[in-house]
DNA sequence: GCAGTCGGTTCCGGACAGTCGAACGTTTAT
DNA sequence: ATAAACGTTCGACTGTCCGGAACCGACTGC
C-alpha cells in the first residue's frame, strides 16, 4: 500500500481498512489468504473481519470473505448527494446512445480518479485497479482532462503523493511529460489517451466547470482502439464537446432553478 | 445504533465505523456536530477522521466531511463480482422500460435489505435509512419476497437481530402479522405492500431463486399508491412474473455457458 | 476408520496505541 | 474587536488491541 505520511492515523483502523482492500485485490479472500497478507495473527485477522461483518462491510460466503452489500447503499448515496448528479447522469446516458464507445464521469478526489456514472464493468473494474484505489490521474484520460485545470501546485501534490507508476508500457511517466502534456491537454480543449491505462484501449475526456470555474468532473468516452480512424475520431471528440455544453447548461439550468425557489420562500 | 452483540467488536474501527454512519445519517457533518453525535473527544474524532479520509472514505469540503467517491468504486465492485450482475441488470431495465412503476433488484444482507439496480434514487435513499443501513426486511416487499423463502429458524434470527420497527403506520410490527404475511406471499407467489415502508408508496416484489432453490434475491416494482387501481395492478403482477421468468432462465443459460467453458478447457 | 488440513472461535497477559484534555493558529461571523 | 468554530498538535494515562496457543468442527484422502 502506498501511504504517504501515516503519522497520526489510527492503527487498528488502519488495519481493518487495509483488510478491506486486500479483500478487493483478491477479489475475495479466505482467512489464510488475509493472515498471509497481512502478516497478522490469525486472532487478530478474525476480530477485524468480526467488526467489519458486524457492520456489513463484509460477508462470509463458503468459506470466503467478500465484500458487502453495504458499500452499494454507501456508493449510492455518495453518487446521489451531488446536486448536479441527475444532470451527469442524464448527459451519460445521451453520450452512450449517440457514441459508439462506452461513456462515462469520473471525478478526482485524494489525488484519484473514479468512475460515478458508466457502464459498470468498464470503469471500476477490479482487473483495473493498482492498490485499494483505482486509476491514476496520469494515466486516465478523465485524470488529464481534470488536472489540466488545476493550479500547478495542486497537480504536484498529487504527483507527490502517488507517484507516476506505468499502467501500460506507453504509460507517462515522468513530471516533464505530465505537464507536457497537460499543455497540450489545455490547447485541443481535451485529453486524448491511446493505450496508456490499459492495453488496447483508446479514450478521450473533457473536463467539465461551473461558470466559476469550479472543474466537476470529466466525460469520457472510450473503446477498442482497433475502431479508431481520423473519422470517426474528429465524430467522437465533437459529440463529447456536445456532451459537455449540454453539461454545463443543464448545471446552470439547475442553479437557475433552485436560486428560484429560493427567492418564493 | 442497533448493534446486538458487541463482543469481540474492535472499539476502534467499530468507532471509525460508527463514524461513518453518523456522516451518512447527518447528510455530511461538521466536526462540531460529530463530536456531539459521538460523545467522544474533538482530537479523538479528528483522529478517525484523518485515518477515514487517508483511505478514501471521508473527504473534507467547505468544513464539511463527506463520504468519498471510494465507495461508488467499492460499490460497483461488489455489484459487478455476482456471477449474475449481468442477467440481473438486463432484467430490471427490461422491466422498467415495461413498465410504468420503477423496477429495482435487491438482496437481503446481514438481515437488510440493499438494492443492486435499479433508480439510484429509489430504493438507497438517505432520506428512508433507518440506521447506518437502508431497509429492514419486513417493511419492504423486496424483504417478505425473500426471508418469505427463508426457513423459520433464518427469519427468527434476523427479527431477534434488528426488531420490527416501524417505518409507517401501516407498517408490520408483530411476528404473528409477519408470519401471517409470509404465508400469504408464499400463496400468491410475490410480496406485496401498501405504505408499509413509505408512506403513499405501493410496490410488489417476487423471489428470483436458482434451480437449486437459493435465493438470489427479489425483482420489485414500486410508484405512487394513488394511479394503482384493479386493471394496472393486474398488468404490473403479471409484468412482474414475467421478469421473474425472465431472469431465472437468464442466469440457467449463464451457468450453461459457463459449463461449457469449462468442458472446453 | 484415522490422521492431517484448514477455517472459525475463545482466552489471557503484556505492550502498544487510542483516548482525553488543553492549547494554539486560522478563519468566519457578530 | 471579539467570539466562536474548525483543524491541528502534544504528552500522559489507561484501556484495549495484538499475538500465541489451544480447541472444535468440517472436509479430505490415505
Amino acid at each position: 500500500m502506498n501511504r504517504h505520511d501515516p503519522s497520526g492515523v489510527l492503527k487498528t483502523t488502519a488495519a481493518s481498512l487495509a483488510l478491506v482492500d486486500h479483500i478487493l485485490e483478491l477479489e475475495g479472500a479466505t482467512m489464510g489468504e488475509l493472515v498471509e497478507a497481512t502478516d497478522l495473527a490469525k486472532s487478530t485477522v478474525h476480530a477485524h473481519l468480526k467488526t467489519l461483518a458486524e457492520y456489513g462491510y463484509v460477508v462470509n460466503v463458503d468459506n470466503e470473505y467478500h465484500l458487502g452489500a453495504k458499500f452499494c447503499h454507501l456508493g449510492d448515496y455518495v453518487r446521489t448527494r451531488k446536486d448536479y448528479y441527475r444532470v451527469a447522469q442524464e448527459t451519460v446516458s445521451w453520450l452512450d446512445s449517440e457514441s459508439s464507445m462506452d461513456a462515462d464521469f469520473a471525478v478526482e478526489e485524494h489525488g484519484r480518479i473514479v468512475s460515478l456514472y458508466g457502464d459498470l464493468e468498464f470503469a471500476n473494474s477490479p482487473r483495473f485497479l493498482i492498490d485499494g484505489s483505482p486509476f491514476h490521474v496520469h494515466t486516465t484520460c478523465s485524470g488529464k482532462a481534470i488536472i489540466a485545470e488545476y493550479p500547478e501546485t495542486r497537480v504536484r501534490e498529487i504527483i507527490d503523493r502517488w507517484g507516476l507508476p506505468a499502467a501500460t508500457d506507453d504509460s507517462i511517466t515522468t513530471e516533464e511529460e505530465l505537464f507536457a502534456e497537460l499543455a497540450t491537454v489545455r490547447e485541443q480543449g481535451y485529453a486524448e489517451n491511446s493505450s496508456e491505462a490499459v492495453e488496447g484501449f483508446w479514450a478521450i475526456g473533457k473536463a467539465v466547470k461551473s461558470p466559476r470555474g469550479e472543474v466537476y468532473g470529466s466525460l469520457n468516452l472510450s473503446g477498442p482502439a482497433y475502431v479508431i480512424d481520423e473519422e470517426t475520431r474528429a465524430t467522437q471528440v465533437e459529440l463529447l464537446e456536445r456532451a459537455a455544453e449540454r453539461f454545463e447548461q443543464g448545471v446552470a439550468e439547475l442553479y437557475r432553478t433552485q436560486a428560484d425557489e429560493a427567492n418564493e420562500a
